[in-house]
RNA sequence: GGGGAGAUACCCAAGCGGCCAAAGGGGGCAGACUGUAAAUCUGUUGGCUGACGCCUUCGGAGGUUCGAAUCCUCCUCUCCCCA
C-alpha cells in the first residue's frame, strides 16, 4: 500500500497524466474526495493473455487503489460470452464455453499481480460477471432489468447505431443486448460493493453510461464514469501494436526483451505523454526528463527509464534484467563470440531458428544456404540481395561474401551461430552434434 | 427481373496481341544519414541460376493464334444504376 489518501485530488492527477478522455459528471471530483468508493473496470476474456491496450485501465485502477479506493477488477465471464459490438464493425464469432473459461482464468491470473488484494479497505477484489449473471432466468431479467432499457436510447449508442448503418454487417440480437449486460454489472457492483465508479476505454461510453442511467432508474445512487483516450503513436499507429500484433502482457507471447525494445523505440513525441501514462514517476521527474528529451535527444534516457519501467511492471525486477541483458549483447555493436550456448538460448530463445547437423559446417554450407536454412530468407535469390545490399551480418560482423563456405570458426558459441537482417533482425542456427 | 462496370503480384492501380515477370503509388526489406528516433535520399521487392537462360504468375475452365494479362466461349464472384 502507498498511503495517498491524504493526497487530496485524484481526477485532476488522472487529467495532469493524461487519462482522462471524458468524465460522466464533474461532481465525480468532489464525491472521490469525500469519500471511499470503489472503482471497476471490466476485462473480457476474448484472448488468453491482456496486451498493452489493457494497461491504461489496469494502471487507472492502481491509481485508484493509490488515493484510497478500492479497485475491483471484473472479469467478463458473462459479457465475453456475448460479444460486446463497441469499436467492432462486424458481428463476432461466439467462442466455445471452455474456451472463455480458460481465457478467464489466464487473464485472471496476470490481473493479480497489479493490485494488492490485501483485507483492507483499499484491497482490490476481483470479480466474474458470469457469478452474478449467470443465475438470471431470461423472462426474470427482462422483467427487471429489461423493462428499464428504451430500444430508442440502445439504438442510437454509437456502437449499435454504426451496425445498424453498415448494410452488409448488421447486428445480432444477442451483440445488441451487450449493453444491457454491463449495465447490469455496473448496477450489481454498487449494490454489493458500493462502486461508484467505472472507468475504460473511450469506447466504452456508451456501455457505462447505460450502467449510470440503469442504476438510477433501479433507485440507486448516482455513478459515475471515466473513459481514457485512445491512445495513437505519433506517427498515427494505434499504440501497442508491434508490426501488427499486440503486444502481449504474457511472456512467452511477447518476451520481456521484446517489450522492453518496443519501448525503447518510442517516439520522441510520444515518450513523455507514455511515461505520464505507463509510469508511476512524479510529473516533476518527468518534466526534467521532457528537458532532456528536448536538450539531449541522443541520449534517450526517457526512452530508457520507460522501457525499464513498463518492463518491471509487468515481468518484475528478473524480466527486466533478461531483457536489458539481451539489450546489451544485441545492440552493444561488439562481434558476438566467445559466448556459451546457455547464455545465447537464453538471449535468443524467442528469436526465428533454424537446425542443421553439425556436419554440415565441415562440408559445404554456405553463406545464402545457411540464410535460407534458417528462415531468415524464403528463398536464395532474397539473400543474395540481402547480402549484396550490405545488410546481412554473421555474428554481429558484416557478411559480403554469399558464397562462403562456414566452418566451425563462425560459430558465437559451441552450437549457435546468429544472423542478422538490417540493424535488428535476428536469426539463428543450431548445429546439433 | 432489366441495364451497366469490374476481377492484374502483399494492397491500390496501369497495361488491352509479341518490346510484359507485367508502368506507377503504397506497404515490405535493405543501404546512407542518425539517436535501436522522425524526416529525407538510394537500392530492392515471383522461383531456380555466377550468368545466358529456364520455370510459374494477370478470377476459373476451355478455345483462336507461330505467339494471349491482352481476342472468343462458358463459369464464378464483386460493385453500380433502374424495377
Amino acid at each position: 500500500m502507498h498511503g495517498r489518501s491524504d493526497v487530496a485530488g485524484l481526477v485532476e492527477h488522472l487529467n495532469d497524466r493524461g487519462f482522462i478522455h471524458q468524465i460522466s459528471d464533474p461532481g465525480l471530483e468532489r464525491m472521490l474526495e469525500q469519500q471511499r468508493t470503489a472503482c471497476y473496470a471490466g476485462f473480457d476474456p476474448s484472448d488468453s493473455s491482456l496486451h498493452l491496450g489493457h494497461l491504461i485501465p489496469i494502471i487507472g485502477l492502481m491509481h485508484f487503489q493509490r488515493y484510497g479506493h478500492r479497485p475491483i477488477a471484473v472479469i467478463g465471464g458473462a459479457t465475453g460470452m456475448i460479444g460486446d459490438p463497441s469499436g467492432r464493425d462486424r458481428e463476432r464469432t461466439l467462442m466455445s464455453i471452455d474456451l472463455i473459461r480458460s481465457h478467464e482464468r489466464s487473464i485472471q491470473r496476470q490481473l493479480e499481480h497489479f493490485l494488492n488484494f490485501d483485507d483492507t479497505e483499499t484491497g482490490a477484489i476481483m470479480v466474474n460477471n458470469y457469478d452474478w449473471t449467470h443465475p438470471y432466468s431470461y423472462l426474470d431479467f427482462l422483467r427487471e432489468i429489461g423493462k428499464h432499457f428504451s430500444v430508442n436510447t440502445m439504438i442510437s449508442k454509437e456502437s449499435v447505431r454504426m451496425r445498424l448503418e453498415s448494410r452488409d454487417q448488421g447486428i445480432s440480437y444477442t451483440e445488441f443486448s451487450y449493453q444491457i449486460l454491463q449495465a447490469f454489472d455496473f448496477h450489481h457492483l454498487w449494490k454489493t460493493n458500493g462502486c461508484k465508479v467505472q472507468i475504460g476505454g473511450s469506447d466504452q461510453w456508451g456501455n457505462i453510461t447505460a450502467g449510470i442511467d440503469l442504476n438510477r432508474r433501479l433507485g440507486g445512487e448516482q455513478l459515475y464514469g471515466i473513459t481514457f483516450p485512445l491512445l495513437m503513436t505519433a506517427s498515427g499507429r494505434k499504440f501497442g501494436k508491434s508490426e501488427g500484433n499486440a503486444v502481449w502482457l504474457d511472456p512467452i507471447r511477447t518476451k520481456p526483451y521484446e517489450l522492453f525494445q518496443y519501448f525503447i523505440q518510442t517516439d520522441d513525441k510520444d515518450v513523455i505523454r507514455f511515461l505520464k501514462l505507463f509510469t508511476f514517476l512524479d510529473l516533476k521527474e518527468i518534466a526534467e526528463l521532457e528537458i532532456l528529451v528536448r536538450d539531449e535527444p541522443q541520449t534517450r534516457e526517457a526512452q530508457k527509464i520507460l522501457a525499464s519501467e513498463v518492463t518491471r511492471l509487468i515481468h518484475g525486477e528478473a524480466g527486466l534484467q533478461t531483457a536489458d541483458g539481451s539489450t546489451r549483447i544485441l545492440f552493444g555493436d561488439e562481434p558476438i563470440c566467445n559466448y556459451t550456448d546457455s547464455i545465447l538460448n537464453r538471449v535468443f530463445s524467442d528469436t526465428p531458428s533454424g537446425n542443421l547437423p553439425k556436419e554440415h559446417l565441415e562440408q559445404d554450407l554456405t553463406v545464402v544456404n545457411a540464410m535460407v536454412a534458417s528462415g531468415m530468407c524464403g528463398s536464395k535469390g532474397e539473400a543474395r540481395r540481402l547480402v549484396s545490399s550490405g545488410g546481412f551480418y554473421i555474428n554481429n560482423i558484416r557478411e559480403t561474401d554469399p558464397t562462403r563456405i562456414l566452418t566451425v570458426n563462425d560459430l558465437a558459441s559451441d552450437t549457435i551461430m546468429v544472423l542478422r537482417s538490417g540493424k535488428k533482425r535476428y536469426f539463428i542456427i543450431r548445429f546439433s552434434g
